[in-house]
DNA sequence: CGCTTGATTGATGCAAGTCAATTATGGTGG
DNA sequence: CCACCATAATTGACTTGCATCAATCAAGCG
């Protein structure tokens, strides 16, 4: 089964964080490094299947994602399980919902996943001590929020054709301006179609009859438990969606 | 047609705001307040149906709802419409979607309303002066994410009649603890059937429908263009929804 | 080698969409 | 004051996208 593996103190400290030389990705000023460092209180290693985050319980920390995919979901009482987002390296995990309450979803590794350890005690020294930070979160919670509605406009109003194309480009986007895809040649998403029906909001044998259309399209090709995107361009037409640049973003 | 009609300098001093004597929200300490008061450059009064932010556009003006409702949302190409949430008074308009680019949503009065206008660009000395009121942002980002994420659960994976039980119960009891319902005697939901539509994720046909069978079982009763829920809890229980108490709740 | 998980496919049913018409209701200009 | 018009709600007839049920197939694994 899944096995939750912590480590303490940090294996990988903040000025070696490999997420800091992408790109993509801001750097810290010395100062916002210094703190950042103090603030990371350790590392957690998970499996895939793994959860990492239970809806309705307390959980006092947050997590940055360091390395390996994720999802957030919701349930309903008859076990409906619909996936919220998914979660790539950098992203901040368990700032959704009340700050300081009981969490609102549950988040699960799809890979294998490392995470840095913060604590939620700590959220007002860092707004009192650094400001930029402070500015950093928002920024990273309404870009969360931007990506919500995104999701919201296509399950409400987008075909299950448009949803999933609109899925599988968003995915391949964000693993490429995130780097995820650098290390290995074949650009690989790594989920199963029952992940991808639980998105869309679609039964799993809809789901796959609607990427077997893509597939036999050419668009996109299926793997045992993953997707590789082929055609980016027509899955965009596809979905009538195309991603935005977002130049470089801060996170924590 | 709707009209925009642009108050400054302000009409109600902040010390003065009516949203501050409210239960449910938290009040300021006087050298917050005493921010505020100069973070607020101005009131913006507009009719309904007024479009008051349009994607795509820039917006270097954010907003705090003083009286009315509105709902922010997104249009595909083709015309199709996804609502994605309500704003009420005391709600930050603007935070929703990247902090300094282009809007990536539209916001539509649905009543006649009254903002406070704040300039984007004294964010940032904001969260220097006022970490307290920083930390506030972030948690009002994350709690309109955790209205998205149960938007989502709703149209991905509830049915239409739960659908829209949860929409009129939670637009219901929004109302009911920000107040907006104390000074008049009918507690009414001001939007039109095309509105849940598109909230829903459903036709027209279809909505109008299943908001019968609500109003045949006495649940709500429908009017001209809004709603009256008649009994809160069995929408609940249709629903499989109920509201978590938030105690008292910041605002700027 | 049997077991489990994930992908696939065909048959059938139903929830929700589309089309089309009718009924309020209120506003407006002559 | 009323004929006219626009918006919103309503209803019935028909169509379709997606769900459900039920198998089968393939691959990895203890």
């Amino acid at each position: 089964m899944a096995q939750m593996k912590p480590f303490s103190p940090p294996r990988i400290p903040c000025n070696l964080c490999p997420l800091r030389r992408r790109e993509n990705f801001r750097d810290f000023t010395p100062e916002e490094l210094g703190f950042v460092s103090t603030f990371k209180i350790g590392e957690l290693a998970v499996d895939p299947g793994a959860t990492i985050i239970v809806e309705g319980e307390m959980h006092p920390q947050l997590y940055t994602v360091l390395a390996g995919w994720g999802f957030r979901y919701k349930i309903l009482e008859d076990g409906r399980r619909q996936i919220l987002n998914y979660i790539l390296p950098g992203d901040l995990v368990g700032l959704q919902g009340n700050l300081m309450r009981e969490m609102l979803h549950s988040v699960e590794a799809l890979t294998r996943m490392t995470l840095c350890i913060f604590e939620r005690d700590r959220l007002t020294s860092l707004f009192r001590k650094h400001p930029s930070l402070g500015y950093d979160l928002t920024w990273i919670a309404s870009r969360e929020e931007s990506m919500l509605d995104e999701h919201l406009l296509s399950i409400g109003r987008r075909t299950a054709l448009e949803r999933a194309a609109y899925l599988l480009a968003f995915l391949d986007h964000r693993a490429h301006v995130t780097g995820i895809f650098n290390e290995d040649g074949a650009k690989i998403l790594p989920l199963t179609q029952q992940h991808v029906a639980d998105t869309l909001g679609l039964s799993l044998v809809h789901t796959n009859k609607t990427l077997r259309r893509l597939s036999d399209a050419n668009v996109l090709r299926w793997l045992d438990r993953g997707s590789e995107v082929l055609e980016r361009e027509r899955l965009f037409d596809i979905a009538g969606w195309r991603p935005t640049d977002e130049g470089q973003r801060p996170f924590i």
